[in-house]
RNA sequence: CUGCCCGUAGCUCAACUGGAUAGAGCACCAGCCUUCUAAGCUGGGGGUUACAGGUUCGAUUCCUGUCGGGCAGGCCA
């Protein structure tokens, strides 16, 4: 098993070439790992200890063996056995000079894989239904989503991003119904006011816009109001295309963008439905009960069956999301990921049970998930429920408004995605150290600095003669730069951005560690060259990590 | 009641998916200091990884049970 790590690779194949002298049809994974003592050295292996039981050998013994027969290399001081049986690599200095240069030459494209190349994944995200303003939940989708489109196409995936909009269920009659008594003066609260409606004040925003025949754009087209409060119809389209245009504004102020936004009716007026349906029903899976239609879902897994057609002829929703999904796999995505509140889960294994059940031979847990709970938002130590905007909850645009897109995204990604997340806006705020994006920021505007005081050009620093790199904080600095790649592999792979984000305060605590501990623009021109390449690797990792979170990387601060 | 997720320093969170003495940041304590731009820097104390078993050379990680928290369980989405 090969690594992308430049370092592990190598010694995976010393370690490899020695095997094959000792046991060569042994099976073993060759993992090498970063022992978190450092007295166990830079790297280390297990292998001998693997190789214990199949042999029926002592494991120190082994790796004695292991040793004698390890080709020597220029990269390791030292190698020697420690513990149980492991194998513990010191390596020389120079043996971390080559991520120095590598990271210079490959610039932006430092940290790149192409584990993705040639396929295509769809991601969705926020899809949130057109009913009111996106809220803090929505951002951590969005930023989430977009970290992630991010990650996969670093990877060398082909990503397409798609928004799923519900424009045809009960929750927008319901908005059109809410609309409607507003247009007609009635408030939360009154007589006549119906009994499920949305009670925000952008409700009646809408209300005063329609009565007043404006008109909206939205999705690449206009609508505009007729201003009748008896037309429903008319009212539905606008509000729609006003909340739509709202959460296009909310999306522009994070800077996030979609290759598509797919409507639910769509899946209706192209036949896609009713095609649905009947796939599950040529295939045996469906059957008749109280007036409704149902799908045997629990042949795949769900726990009880589920209705697919209401006794009053109308869909399930459930409906449209398996006609959505099959419509994903056959335009070509054979991956997909969504990214859904944790309240969905539920939702999960009835569309992959729908699935499995038409028979088209979509790949069996078709699509991946990606779940995260709730964000709630402290501010002067309390917390804020309120917003004047939504009538009843934090938006997206109060938060950035408060702090900034970056940090919203930076701290939105900072938390694993199951676990809850408490927003605090003073912190996000902060100019100091304690407010981890700013810390990270301010890292890479350090650099910025002082090539600005040295004033020349780091393209000239190509051929600088990095042997003075020694110092300890020079040697940590370049071991968490050598990680960088395997950091973006892992955290694409795992659906999580959270990764990236601590590897980044990691770097920037080392940077500031080493910033404080030595000056770089020292008379020691030898000296002063190789820090400022250093210094250059460190800020082309921090740009590009920051750009797959969608944070920006300023040169002044 | 059932299913899924979670439980790690006082607080907020990590831990390279089974590795060695479980790590950071706040907070606390003790020193230092005004720099290539920072009310900054350096060091220190702090743990039965919720609890009890099990699997093996080795468990925060995998399995079982208990306790505690979150989310679901509709012919709502």
């Amino acid at each position: 098993m090969s690594s992308i790590h430049p370092l592990k690779e190598q010694l995976a194949l010393l370690v490899g070439a020695a095997l094959e002298v000792i046991a060569p049809d042994a099976p073993v994974s060759l993992e090498i790992e970063r022992p978190k003592n450092p007295s166990h050295g830079d790297f280390s292996s297990n292998a001998a200890m693997q190789l214990a039981r199949p042999l029926k050998k002592n494991p120190r013994e082994l790796a004695q063996a292991v040793l004698l027969e390890l080709p020597p290399s220029p990269l390791v001081a030292r190698a020697e056995i420690a513990g149980a049986g492991f194998i513990n690599f010191h390596l020389a200095p120079a043996a971390w000079h080559g991520i120095v240069r590598r990271v210079r030459s490959e610039r932006g494209a430092f940290g790149r894989g192409d584990a993705g190349a040639g396929q295509h994944v769809l991601i969705e995200f926020v899809s949130a239904n057109p009913t009111g303003p996106l809220h803090v939940g929505h951002g951590r989708q969005a930023a989430l989503g977009d970290a992630l489109c991010n990650l996969y196409a670093a990877q060398g995936w082909d990503v397409y991003r798609e928004f799923y909009y519900n424009d045809a269920g009960v929750q927008i009659a319901t908005l059109a119904a809410s609309v409607q008594a507003r247009a007609r003066g009635l408030k939360p609260g009154d007589a006549g006011w119906p009994e499920a409606a949305y009670n925000g004040d952008y409700i009646a925003d809408i209300a005063a816009d329609f009565l007043a025949r404006k008109t909206v754009k939205s999705d690449d087209r206009e609508t505009t109001a007729s201003g009748d409060a008896d037309d429903v119809e008319s009212i539905r389209e606008f509000a729609v295309a006003c909340l739509r245009h709202e959460q296009d504004l909310d999306l522009t102020a994070f800077a996030v963008r979609f290759d598509n936004y797919y409507l639910e009716s769509g899946l209706y007026t192209d036949g896609r439905v009713e095609a649905t349906v009947a796939r599950l029903a040529a295939a045996g899976r469906t059957y008749e009960q109280d007036g409704a239609l149902w799908l045997r879902t629990t042949e795949y897994g769900d726990d009880k069956d589920r209705v697919m057609r209401k006794s009053d002829g109308s869909y399930t929703y459930f409906v449209p999301d398996v006609a959505y999904h099959i419509a994903k796999w056959e335009r070509g995505f054979t991956r997909a990921i969504n990214i859904q509140g944790t309240d969905h889960h539920g939702t999960i294994a009835r569309v992959r049970a729908g699935l499995q059940a038409v028979g088209l031979g979509i790949a069996n847990g078709y699509p991946d998930y990606l779940l995260h709970t709730m964000v709630r938002v402290m501010r002067g130590g309390e917390e804020v429920k309120i917003s004047k905007r939504a009538g009843s909850y934090v938006t997206l645009r109060d938060l950035i408004e408060w702090t900034s897109k970056d940090a919203v995204r930076f701290f939105l990604l900072s938390r694993k995605p199951d676990t809850e997340y408490i927003f605090d806006v003073d912190l996000a705020r902060a100019q100091n150290n304690d407010n981890p994006v700013y810390y990270v920021q301010y890292a890479h505007a350090r650099i910025c600095r002082v090539f600005e005081e040295w004033g020349g050009d780091a393209g000239t620093l190509d051929d600088a003669d990095l042997a003075p790199l020694a110092a300890p904080h020079e040697l940590v600095l370049m071991q968490r730069i050598a990680e960088y790649p395997e950091i973006i592999a892992t955290a694409a792979k795992e659906l999580a951005p959270h990764i990236v984000v601590h590897y980044l305060q990691g770097l920037a605590g080392d940077f500031h560690a080493w910033y404080n501990a030595e000056k770089f623009l020292v008379d020691d021109a030898a000296l002063k060259r190789a820090r400022l390449a250093l210094a250059d690797a460190t800020r082309i990792t921090i740009v590009n990590g920051l750009a797959l979170l969608g944070v920006s990387a300023p040169e002044k601060m």
